[in-house]
DNA sequence: CCCTTAAAGGACATGAGGGTCAATAAAATA
DNA sequence: TATTTTATTGACCCTCATGTCCTTTAAGGG
């Protein structure tokens, strides 16, 4: 059971890292380092985060990525959006393709609604949110989370 | 964002469908036929359930397969927990790598709980409830789900 | 203007989920 | 026993997510 794709776990980790930095640009490649993400192919992740709007880049000597926005101003749900281009629609909670809004499943208001929570969450978190996870993660912090036990 | 996987779903609707038969044994071809599910592929799916003793098979002439089990003895967890063997461990919400108990992501608290949430009901949802779903189907009607709205 | 640098982009590799097809094994019946 | 029937099994194919490698394009600095 996956919420959002390991690619966009990328994403938003190379965004925190980024908003975390005290240097308002850097290379995708340090960005990789510093994650452990494989360069090329976070390379191609930022690609979609620059289509998007998400980052800004500038290619050749001195260039790199950054933010196009203020870390509390770019929200989980749309870095999600902008990695997850093409994305099938949601499978029914039973995987059934004969569930439709018309003839619902068992537990298809159910899902209705812990899809639409779930939605809420991404749209509430910002990157913000993740820097400070990300802080607390590097200090062996364990500081509470921003959103609770929810 | 999906939970149970498309195969899952063939496997609760072909023994949805062999549970609500008014024969005790059907073939799979028959069950392919009425599912509308690719026979081949459902006798694939259909022998990750027997080999986990949801349903019980015979060869041959008059062969076919039949549930091991009374319908409302059969629950949703069980039937993936067949279906879905050598399954990969769930993600953290947000798709990151680094999230773990110790060190928590701003949603992993949430997430587990709503996580957990599902799983209850899958371990009470049976195949009795979705066989009162098929015939609703066939019916035309659309009476409420057994669950309401969650 | 030439060289270096870093993003952009194309070609290709790999593994899992979903799916097809043909061969094999058991069960009933003639 | 031979034939039919149906589940079982193995080999193969397609698509997509993930990931690598190599070339191309733009931007600065000498």
């Amino acid at each position: 059971m996956n919420v959002l794709s390991q690619t966009t776990g990328y994403a938003i980790e190379a965004l925190a890292c980024l908003a975390a930095s005290s240097s308002k640009s850097m290379m995708v490649r340090e960005i990789a380092a510093e994650t452990g993400i494989a360069q090329a192919y976070l390379a191609k992740v930022v690609q979609r985060l620059v289509v998007a709007g998400v980052v800004d880049s500038k290619r050749g000597y001195r260039g790199g990525i950054y933010l196009s926005r203020s870390p509390s101003d770019i929200t989980i749900k749309e870095i999600d959006d902008a990695v997850e281009i093409n994305r099938p629609p949601d499978r029914c909670l039973l995987g059934m393709t004969s569930c439709s809004e018309e003839r619902a499943c068992p537990a298809h208001d159910y899902w209705k609604e812990t899809r639409e929570s779930v939605r809420h969450r991404l749209t509430t978190l910002t990157l913000d949110d993740i820097v400070a996870f990300e802080i607390g993660r590097k200090a062996g912090d364990s500081g509470s989370s921003p959103l609770g036990a929810g």
